[in-house]
DNA sequence: AAAACTAACTATAACGTTGTAGTTATTTAA
DNA sequence: TTAAATAACTACAACGTTATAGTTAGTTTT
């Protein structure tokens, strides 16, 4: 119907130059009353807009940012890209998504797309097999290219870039505190391989807490799953393996979780055990989403407060991009807390 | 560090015209196969790519799909992006997300700014406020610009545009089918205000099974919530009145919920109650989503599909781009499915 | 009244591409 | 041998914008 005005129509039509018009419409001092009255009130008539494309090329900065993360079906990067969001607008910068699908190929070929000028920078958490391969040859380019990245969550050392995580440690401490606090002695813990970097990390928190209250470590109390999609067969697959300990290891009288999936999980095998919550049995997960919420008994669980670090991971990429220079690379902490919930009492 | 190249740095280092050189990298017959082979040697060596940008400024198209939704922390919506996600990409189309928050105002401005030369087509699913509104002047601008929408799930009559939808009404019929078939008779429907379409919609879905199987309405058995952010205390309030038509109603036998957190909510108060599920009650939901799988007992529920929905509306999308021309509108509707679980028998 | 200044504009180049319309030099046809 | 055809290039314009460097005509200054 109506295509878009642009400056040369305003120009052609009102017998001034594409300048002129570019000018008036900036309230430039360059041009006359006469002239500036006249073109302001031509172009919003029209609904004369900049072109954001012609403008992009011209300023080579796109105005736009984006987002690769692992999967979208998952309370915590929903929470992380609502916290980007509302930061990107806020200063003026649009978001793109794209979902890794924990597959490392698609992570590589999502950031060449999206570097092929669509952005400015990138916000990334690393799929499950880029840790699993430990390969960042795709990382580091980009950044070589001058585009910035700020990775969160799922990060790794061995990228030199600015980063936002949860201090996955001391939130497992304050888990397995809290556990120990409500008298739990024998605690069962659900994580995953050592090569998820946040399984690894909550798990090392587990053990520092048991340490520190000096309980003594039972390595037949940890569980350790291959972490893969969570297929229905998977799920079942953890619910036979948690459902074998509790068999073995009747003393147990905590169980925590490192994500909401193993702790439903566990919250099902122990009904089904007839063994009550939190009474006999307490029960604490990580990340706090839907399932922590709806579950029966709901979950207590660590927040990880995942709108705060999309928001911090926004504002350290919209940092780096104003100054071209170079601050040193951050690592921003994101303070996690318990939210009490009937599982744990 | 090295910023990308482009063809007039080819063209310079290596002594031919840009023109040659984009030539070159295109194969066209017009160039020698010396300078070909030399130039697309250089291109590869430094690995040339054609910017996007300048791209999308010359062609007036960016080969990008905007798509806005309510909120995120929705298994659908999640889903339904999914779908999208992964045909665009298939279609060589990048996409953009954009959360309206439920809120009109946030709609008109997110379309506003995505309109601003950043997408080629818009996905939408209408904000409650929109849909209270009723006002699509912002809609109906955007496709007088010439710029393609396609709106799925929460539409409107009033807007002229091809859309995407489950059959609602089916979809209740099927679920009230479901518990009719198990032998229910007194079901409690727990739906939204009618202004609300699909809640809408699932209700006479509900009245028209029960019409069909000769039972007759008994508007006691109907729950509208107003439908609001689910907050804890909004939640709680749910709660509460399932409770009091449980009292009141004591020979209800089965409750048809329109979507999962209203139907966990009913699990939860007919567990308080010590009412058996499937037993005594039978629970369905609506929309398939992680609460339904990992609530206890685990919910049966209507599926929505909503990857297939992302699909065939991000392929009317592309279908209305590459045909300028006027294919009269379409509206797709995709089929539902009941996926059975524990809380039905 | 010539030089200097100023107000109010316009032309041009550039961002990176591509398609169309040239321009050469060389080969082929008549 | 001269015109026509071809191969292999290059120039130019355009997409929409803006910043820099002009260009006018009119006004001050001396």
């Amino acid at each position: 119907m109506k295509k878009r005005i642009t400056l040369k129509q305003i120009a052609r039509e009102l017998n001034y130059s594409i300048s002129t018009v570019s000018k008036a419409l900036k309230n430039s001092p360059e041009i006359g009353i006469d002239a500036k009255t006249k073109i302001q009130a031509y172009a919003k008539l029209y609904n004369y807009k900049p072109n954001n494309v012609a403008l992009s090329l011209k300023n080579r900065k796109t105005k736009t940012i984006g987002v690769i993360i692992p999967e979208m079906v998952h309370y915590f990067f929903a929470k992380v890209i609502i916290g980007i969001e509302k930061f990107a607008k806020k200063k003026g910068y649009n978001v793109i998504i794209s979902l890794s699908n924990e597959s490392f190929e698609k992570e590589v070929i999502n950031i060449e797309t999206l570097v092929d000028g669509q952005i400015d920078g990138l916000i990334i958490s690393l799929s499950k097999e880029t840790l699993l391969k430990q390969d960042f040859h795709h990382i580091h380019e980009t950044i070589d290219l001058d585009i910035p990245i700020i990775l969160f969550d799922r990060i790794s050392s061995n990228v030199y870039c600015d980063k936002v995580i949860i201090d996955d440690v001391e939130g497992a401490k304050k888990a397995t505190n809290h556990l120990i606090k409500n008298g739990r002695k024998s605690i069962l813990l659900i994580t995953t391989e050592d090569y998820v970097t946040v399984g690894n990390l909550r798990t090392s928190g587990y053990i520092q807490s048991l340490k520190e209250n000096n309980i003594e470590l039972d390595t037949d109390l940890i569980i350790k799953v291959e972490d893969k999609k969570s297929t229905e067969e998977e799920l079942h697959n953890i619910e036979e393996r948690i459902n074998e300990v509790l068999k073995l290891k009747s003393n147990i009288d905590g169980i925590f979780a490192v994500n909401e999936i193993y702790a439903a999980s566990a919250l099902k095998v122990l009904k089904k055990n007839n063994i009550s919550i939190p009474e006999e049995v307490g029960v604490i997960g990580f990340t706090d989403g839907v399932i922590s919420r709806f579950s029966d008994p709901s979950l207590t669980t660590v927040d990880q407060h995942g709108e705060k670090i999309g928001k911090q991971a926004c504002k350290l990429l919209i940092e780096r991009l104003n100054n071209a220079n170079d601050i040193p690379y951050q690592t921003k902490i994101i303070e996690t807390s318990i939210t009490n919930r009937q599982s744990t009492k």
